[in-house]
DNA sequence: GAGCACTGC
């Protein structure tokens, strides 16, 4: 792999990019080379967002910018605000924008970049924290023409929030309105227009768009930004890319010879060949094509990982700007780590000069135990030490509790920060200096062949371990305790397992098939997924009628799976529950399985949340219920609309009924996006929207004939059996049917934590399943 | 008797 290391000049200020790792007990240098840019949004933010009250997921923001924050404060005032003095504050904002752009490492290398991008047309670029890649090289390349004949960039991120907030960043940074030169487009949001040449989207989006524009016709250049996530979008997305990519070329070198032989038959395939021509080739045939740039953005551990699979693309690195982290290990390994955290935690406080402590647990229960833990300590404290405050954050964890890690610490104390990985890139806290990391993670697995997942909280590796240790350097120095032995760290493998490897590939199988792609086993995937995976996924997608005999996309079943973003099973439950005259119903039911989490138990209000939930239950299961908490908070929103409320006061009394009632404000909102966007589809496709009423067998019997694969009978001892896997499984613990125990059930989720559970599960009738399902349960 | 993190024309 060739690479230029591009070196920004010596009077640039700022703190240098590699921090000497001072360890025990030996030395090990430390790089610390993370990649984030964004923040969660905080109180402060979303006052400048004007989204009052209104908590975006894990919404990150660049820095307030000062002088801004005056203007805020002025108007908080409650003074009145001078022309002039707005348009003063406007000036030095924009100065201030300039003179920060201007000292960004990346300033100093434009002209170089820009070059290498011309010259190369895939480029790794490793962009150190803080190097102003994300923002600043979209509008080098745009600056250079690259949006030449109204052509896009477009730049991809695996997270919502990034998007949208690099957008609104970049947008002010050129001086125009989001939306206009440089817009997003996420889910349920698209920030663009046609004078869009800067366009900031999910890469999952980027994906979806290729559907409809397999040669990618509109961009001149794609930058996939944190490519080193590998999210499966990510994945698929590569190699689409380079797909793409090679066939843009292609076809140029066909238009400029017509008798080249590879161009010829990607133009005029050969019989096997015939889809790649059908779906994708003759619309554009006399469109204007260039040539595909690619640009990939990534930490420096993977960048070879990337060259190699792009035919040794070059790479380019660029500093960045980020404090020096001591990285401190253990002597020994430590055989309770949540001991050895807190330990941890009252050395730092007890030894250590002021600042807040990050310590990353694997997930809530271990959060709450811990925080128990530090209160309990804490109280032993000499009278008259330093107070130490706690804050945990996870995602399931509403909003309003969330936003507790942003508030500053009152002085004369210290906030001690628990959270799990969303910490890691999702959310930037103001403040740390100290990160303690135990070295693990709770991580997702799927066996294709159960198809059972499990949740396992296994070590994290390198590139993790980085980028927490690099929470620590932010704003300052800071200092990293790892729990472990530093012999350990190089064992850690370099990067997290990708996301494609272990995970159900139900969804990609559908999707690269949509786009034309015959043979998924030649796939050229960065990593291949196993085989069996892709055949049990297959196999899914036949018994759901999604693919023929001969492993083509069905046609109009297939075709309109492929259309809806959603997992395939709930794809192909809408469209039976049309045919059963329930679409309505599941339409809800499939919004409220999409999101996370829509019930919340507190540990101290257990007992009301308990009793709150029961209001909901039916005793036919856990999808009436949510059919009722979706249908109860959309008669809140009536009766809101009734009295003729705002739109924002709508939106409040939606929230606090969501208080009220244990439910997840969040969680029901993203419900409530799901299923409008979903409704929209299916009225697109001309299902009606019909309702079986009150006729909850009718309702049963269409989950039944959706969800047959996933059917379990209960066995002497009160376990259950997944009829088609044979697994052996319990009732999780959150289903209203734990205790009632029905002879037969069908599931939607099959997890393994401390045991099989099977969850969100209604009670069917087991003669149903080979009267609706006779291709599984041929009747004997 | 219980839950990593993301995401989708």
């Amino acid at each position: 792999m060739e690479t230029t290391i591009l070196t920004v000049e010596e009077d640039v200020v700022g703190p240098s990019t590699i921090p000497e790792a001072s360890c025990h007990p030996g030395k090990e240098p430390i790089r610390v080379d993370n990649d984030v840019e964004g923040r969660a949004e905080t109180p402060s933010d979303r006052m400048e967002n004007g989204a009052d009250g209104k908590i975006l997921d894990d919404m990150p923001s660049m820095p307030l910018l000062p002088s801004n924050a005056q203007a805020q404060n002025q108007n908080k005032g409650g003074n009145f605000t001078s022309g002039d003095h707005r348009t003063q504050n406007l000036l030095a904002r924009k100065q201030w924008i300039a003179q920060q752009r201007k000292s960004l490492p990346i300033a100093a290398v434009e002209k170089r970049l820009v070059d290498e991008v011309r010259k190369n047309d895939t480029l790794i670029i490793v962009g150190e924290t803080g190097s102003g890649k994300t923002t600043q090289l979209p509008q080098f390349l745009c600056n250079s023409g690259f949006c030449h004949d109204g052509l896009l960039i477009g730049i991809t991120q695996p997270r919502r929030v990034a998007a949208v907030t690099v957008a609104k960043r970049v947008a002010e940074e050129c001086n125009v309105e989001l939306g206009q030169k440089v817009g997003y487009a996420i889910r349920f949001e698209d920030v663009t227009s046609s004078s869009t040449r800067i366009k900031y989207m999910t890469d999952g989006l980027l994906v979806r768009e290729a559907l409809l524009d397999p040669f990618l016709s509109n961009y001149s250049t794609i930058v996939v930004d944190e490519a080193h996530e590998r999210t499966v979008h990510t994945d698929v997305l590569l190699g689409l890319l380079k797909k793409v990519q090679h066939e843009r070329s292609l076809i140029i070198v066909k238009r400029q010879n017509p008798c080249h032989t590879a161009a010829k038959k990607l133009i005029m395939p050969d019989k096997e060949d015939k889809t790649q021509s059908i779906n994708n080739l003759k619309p554009y045939q006399n469109a204007k094509l260039t040539p595909l740039k690619l640009i990939i953005m990534s930490a420096s551990l993977d960048a070879r990982g990337f060259s190699e699979y792009f035919d040794g693309a070059k790479a380019v690195h660029i500093q960045g700007r980020q404090y020096p982290v001591d990285v401190l290990y253990t002597y020994h390994p430590e055989p309770d780590y949540l001991d050895a955290t807190l330990i941890t935690i009252f050395q730092i406080h007890l030894g250590e000069g002021p600042g807040d402590i990050l310590a990353f647990l694997t997930g809530q229960e271990e959060i709450e135990s811990v925080e128990r833990l530090v209160h309990e300590r804490a109280r032993q404290l000499p009278e008259g030490s330093q107070k130490i405050l706690t804050a945990p954050i996870y995602s399931s964890l509403p909003s309003e509790q969330q936003m507790n890690v942003f508030k500053p610490a009152p002085s004369g104390s210290r906030k001690v920060i628990l959270a799990t990985n969303i910490a890691e890139t999702s959310v930037t806290i103001p403040g740390i200096k100290y990160v303690i990391d135990p070295g693990l993670v709770k991580a997702r697995s799927y066996n294709p062949v159960t198809g059972m997942e499990s949740l396992i909280i296994i070590p994290t590796s390198k590139a993790q371990a980085l980028q927490r240790s690099g929470r620590a350097g932010r704003e300052g120095p800071g200092k990293c305790f790892r729990l472990y032995p530093e012999s350990e760290f190089g064992k850690l493998m370099d990067s997290t397992v990708p996301e494609i490897k272990r995970c159900n590939l139900s969804n990609v199988v559908l999707q690269l098939k949509a786009l034309g792609i015959k043979d998924i086993f030649s796939f050229d995937f960065m990593e291949k997924p196993s085989r069996t995976g892709i055949v049990k996924s297959m196999e899914q997608l036949y018994l759901l009628g999604a693919l023929t005999d001969s492993g083509e996309l069905s046609d109009p079943v297939g075709l309109q799976m492929a259309r809806l973003p959603l997992d395939p099973i709930y794809s192909k439950a809408l469209i039976i529950a049309h045919e059963f005259k329930c679409l309505e119903e599941m339409l809800i039911v499939v919004a409220m399985l999409s999101v996370e989490s829509i019930f919340h138990f507190p540990r101290e209000k257990i007992e009301e949340a308990t009793a709150a939930k029961k209001s909901f239950s039916s005793t036919e299961g856990d999808h009436i219920t949510l059919v009722n908490v979706y249908r109860a908070s959309a008669e809140c929103l009536e009766k809101s609309k009734a009295a003729n409320s705002k739109e924002k006061t709508m939106e409040k009394s939606l929230n606090k009924w969501c208080r009220d009632n244990f439910i997840n404000s969040r969680s029901l909102r993203h419900a409530r996006d799901v299923h409008r966007q979903i409704k929209g589809h299916m009225q697109q496709m001309g299902l009606s929207i019909s309702s079986c009423g009150d006729d909850m067998v009718q309702f049963r019997r269409c989950l039944t004939a959706s969800f047959f694969l996933n059917a379990a009978l209960k066995q002497p001892d009160g376990s259950y059996r997944a009829l088609l896997s044979g697994q052996n499984v319990q009732i999780h613990p959150s289903s209203v049917l734990r205790a009632k125990k029905p002879d037969c059930i069908i599931f939607n989720e099959l997890i393994r934590t401390s045991q099989n559970y099977v969850r969100n599960v209604t009670r069917i009738d087991p003669l149903w399943l080979p009267e609706l399902a006779p291709q599984s349960f041929a009747e004997d």
